[in-house]
DNA sequence: TATAATAATACAAACGTTTGCATTTTTTTA
DNA sequence: TAAAAAAATGCAAACGTTTGTATTATTATA
């Protein structure tokens, strides 16, 4: 039965070769102001004696954790998950390393997870704000602390007092719809998500836009707002949708991968064609789509990509002077229509 | 232009208070050795003052970062998600958050992050080796230093000097591919991950158990070990393997889900009939074969739960005399088949 | 009302680094 | 070869907490 050892610190370096803790520190940051033969010594004995310097320490001296806190609304969608890769892609190179929290579509959630990490865990702030998220203060509060903070999708003017980067939703959708239509579609379906969420209002009124430039009446009928917040609960409300309707639409136009995947088993259980009978088009584009048969014709968000941004922005923050009401930046990503065999 | 304000400490509200800072340590902490009254003032005070921790502070004094390093072979495997999440559900309920790092499928940076992880930032650590882990070497020396870790998935017998939790690949691919025999299938394929890793093998095992149990031959021909680490070669690899076989088989197992949809694309794209002409069974059960049309036959993994149980066994330990030689706990999970339409 | 017991608070070391400045050692210069 | 300059090292404070022990203030006891 062994014990647990104890680390070997820095002191333990500097007793064994009788010099200070001071010259001990600085050798091993390879400051030119100890004599190389020490260095040398000092090298040799730490590997020796399989010191690892202590982090939290390193922190507490330094003031820099190295570490980014990222809160996203819900760890289940892929979305998510592929800005967290990004993020985490970009941080690294630059030595930083990323703790994620998820607020699990609450407000609540989200305003004490950012609680938590004002308390000097962290050096900046990555967050995407849920359908919840109405006001600006508890991230203005964050970042008057001096804590950078940047933020991507779902960003309503109200929350925007930060550097942010997001798709334009609107023109995306605005697009695929049109694209519908072109192809002769008429009775198009809208499925979208939550009412309160940005990004689904700002899709909603693509899809509105581009009905109303073509001329084609919207009906509510054809109108879903799915209100599931998980799986499960977003499939029987979409297949009810489809149950409910009095006359199939000949497109349907939805709001994510997820949306769109779903329609379409729905559909094709019911025995129509696709894209025969009916077209449908997904958001987001994150692999799925593409294995589905048929194969689903997407808008793709740039989610990877949308995380290095964010990233981007944070970690030049940290190099800017702190000012709290510097301008703030805002970034804008390229979408695509990609096409595919469901349209 | 505000220029950023400095943190308030315990000295700051002691000195507004004219107390010592042990008193408003203590005070804040509820300590009953702190006059009531004097805690009052020191709330409210702190309160007002905007007073938060520092969590690098306390940690360095503590000794706990109350942070758990998780690594992971890649981000883009819903399974590691999964488990992620079921650790994260589980840590946070004892006040731990998690920092998930990928090991990308290589040895090499397994090893540089648990070297990372060494430097005092975590107080335990969870990791699923790569299938380019053979030596057991690294984490017996993070052990040896006292620091808790847990293995889930994808365990070797010379990496498994530690706690970890799996299911039983083998039997689960067994029953499985005798659920198809059973069925009438004869001609069944194999379609398994990358031959080095310990999971596929035993996946590999109960496949060829089964077959040679029922006295059916197994073909080389209608083995495909995919070497890729991403989607879009496994996509391709899959579709070659089809495309290359002489007289199509009447069932194909598959060792993941994503592997199962694969096939199932390729094999509807190429006309034939699931089921009725081939079977397919996927395994994990991570929510797209059930989107699927047809649905697909499943192996469940419990990838949540095996998280949940890996934090449990890391937090057992936290509260363990720290004997570094101390029995090491294996669990095993239950799968289960779940029978769809692709069978 | 002096003394003992208890409650409340304060002091200071510790956690393991970094770093400005002081000191010592070595080298250069005259 | 003594003084000046440069190089190498050391001292000690700082980062913001926690906590064992010492001290002071308050209450209880005789």
């Amino acid at each position: 039965m062994t014990l647990k050892k104890k680390r070997v610190k820095l002191e333990d370096i500097a007793r064994k070769l009788n010099i200070s803790i001071a010259t001990v520190s600085r050798a091993l940051d390879e400051n030119p102001r100890v004599k190389l033969s020490t260095r040398e010594k000092v090298f040799k004995t730490a590997k020796m004696m399989g010191y690892m310097p202590n982090q939290i320490a390193k922190s507490l001296s330094s003031g820099k954790t190295n570490l980014i806190g990222v809160i996203i609304p819900r760890y289940d969608e892929s979305f998510f998950i592929e800005v967290c890769r990004g993020i985490d892609r970009y941080v690294r190179k630059h030595n930083y390393k990323i703790l994620i929290s998820s607020s699990r579509n609450s407000f609540e959630f989200e305003r004490e997870n950012l609680i938590s990490f004002e308390r000097g865990l962290v050096d900046g702030i990555i967050l995407s704000p849920t359908h919840e998220t109405e006001t600006f203060v508890h991230i203005k509060s964050i970042i008057n602390k001096g804590i950078p903070v940047v933020l991507f999708d779902n960003i309503r003017e109200e929350v925007s007092g930060a550097d942010h980067v997001l798709i334009e939703d609107d023109k995306a959708s605005f697009s695929a719809v049109e694209f519908l239509i072109k192809k002769g579609r008429k009775r198009i379906a809208f499925i979208g998500g939550i009412k309160e969420k940005k990004v689904f209002q700002d899709r909603y009124d693509g899809y509105k836009k581009a009905m109303t430039k073509h001329n084609i009446p919207i009906y509510e009928e054809l109108i879903l707002h799915c209100e599931s917040l998980d799986r499960e609960n977003e499939d029987t409300e979409i297949q009810d949708f489809f149950n409910n309707i009095s006359a199939i639409p000949d497109a349907v136009f939805t709001c994510t991968d997820n949306y769109g995947l779903l329609t379409m088993k729905t559909l094709l259980k019911m025995g129509y064609k696709i894209p025969e009978q009916i077209s449908v088009i997904g958001f987001g584009d994150l692999g799925l789509g593409e294995i589905f048969v048929p194969s689903m014709t997407c808008i793709a968000q740039p989610s990877f990509e949308m995380g290095e941004k964010a990233a981007e922005l944070l970690i030049n923050q940290f190099n800017e002077p702190n000012d709290v009401n510097h301008r703030k930046k805002v970034l804008k990503l390229k979408t695509e229509l990609i096409l595919r065999d469901s349209t």
